[in-house]
DNA sequence: CCTACCGATCGGTAGG
DNA sequence: CCTACCGATCGGTAGG
């Protein structure tokens, strides 16, 4: 996967007049670009608006607030996210449900490490403090539903045990999720594990532990 | 557990000058406030001091920045988590290992539940963009030593299987964390997902994938 | 989408 | 630990 990044401004089309093709676009990647350099904290409509290379008054109206912004921020790695489950699926098309509930575990830990700026923000607590966005719910719950079919086949197929299948993927969920909420944040690497490589350690927590999954 | 909360001011006792007991402990129960009522991003030196019934220089003292308040809270609840842990295993003497793991990581959802400011606070990702204090790190290792332990007395009692024990410990903490931040974010409740009672569910959880642990 | 304002709030400091 | 300042930055808005 490649890091999300800005290109600021065309290079040589009329540099008067900073009308982007898509400011909304380029607002976002400014956004991810500061909270990757300088923390969540760091983020204000007014830098991402310089870093854009628009006025401060400009992200008004894509934006009326930080808040909106950062729920942007989340709806697109909700979608970032599910592609690139998709995609991971899809490259072993052969695997078994068991398998793909594995590569999606995994996955879910690579896309965290490969967009830290990206994945902090969209669980960064500003958004649970309000009530979430409608739009963020949606795309949440599409990412999410990849896990819970996943784990309804494997029902069908007799590899998974039953139960309420939301509830399966929570604690499959959160397992991974766990996982690399401490990855991101260096818990991990600050501490005494053996493994420097959170993504081995990631596969071998997923083999081991959706043991728990099995009838 | 009791909620951390702050008594403002001595209610009879030479109000005229805000000479407390112990400030440090006040503005610390301030930040927690703030916290809970408005949220992270509410939290700066000004408004805790205002809340603690200081003038905004006052903390100076104790916390030169936003960043060593974090570190402050982070320690305390460190603390805070590893005697509640620990209340809860001397309350069932008479658990096996295996069980005296599963009552662990129950626990750790409860006590992010019950104090979700603080839990919040704990995992700032602020603190993790800077590199964690000594203090933080000494407070967090030896509350992990409680679950390191634990593993390592399994294992010599054949109940837990082989393997690093810092490995098998960051695997059992990562699954009980990702289910705390899910429900502290309200991640959990705002979905579809049939227990409104996270503590059921985290019971459920550990019962079921800590057998992952055995061997 | 820009410039030019505004009031509010922040961290910081001098002096007591 | 307080008061009284300071420069910087924020979100917001009027007018073009």
């Amino acid at each position: 996967m490649q890091p999300t990044s800005s290109k600021k401004q065309s290079p040589n089309h009329k540099n008067k007049s900073y009308h982007h093709g898509n400011l909304r676009q380029a607002l976002l990647d400014a956004a991810l670009d500061i909270i990757a350099e300088n923390g969540l904290s760091a983020l204000t409509l007014r830098q991402t608006a310089s870093r854009a290379g628009v006025s401060h008054a400009a992200p008004k109206r894509h934006f009326a607030s930080v808040l909106d912004l950062y729920a942007a921020i989340a709806e697109d790695g909700y979608c970032k996210l599910r592609n690139y489950l998709q995609e991971r699926i899809a490259k072993r098309s052969d695997a078994s449900l068991s398998q793909v509930l594995a590569i999606l575990g995994v996955a879910y830990v690579e896309f965290a490490i490969a967009n830290p700026a990206l994945f902090r923000a969209m669980f960064h607590s500003a958004l649970a403090d309000r009530s979430t966005p409608h739009s963020v719910e949606v795309a949440a719950g599409k990412t999410l539903d990849i896990l819970v079919s996943t784990i309804e086949q494997g029902q069908e197929a007799g590899v998974i045990r039953k139960g309420y299948a939301p509830d399966l993927a929570l604690c499959a969920w959160s397992l991974v999720h766990g996982l690399a909420v401490l990855s991101v944040d260096r818990q991990i690497s600050n501490r005494r594990f053996s493994s420097e490589d959170p993504l081995k350690l990631a596969r071998e927590l997923v083999e081991q532990f959706y043991l728990g999954l099995r009838p």
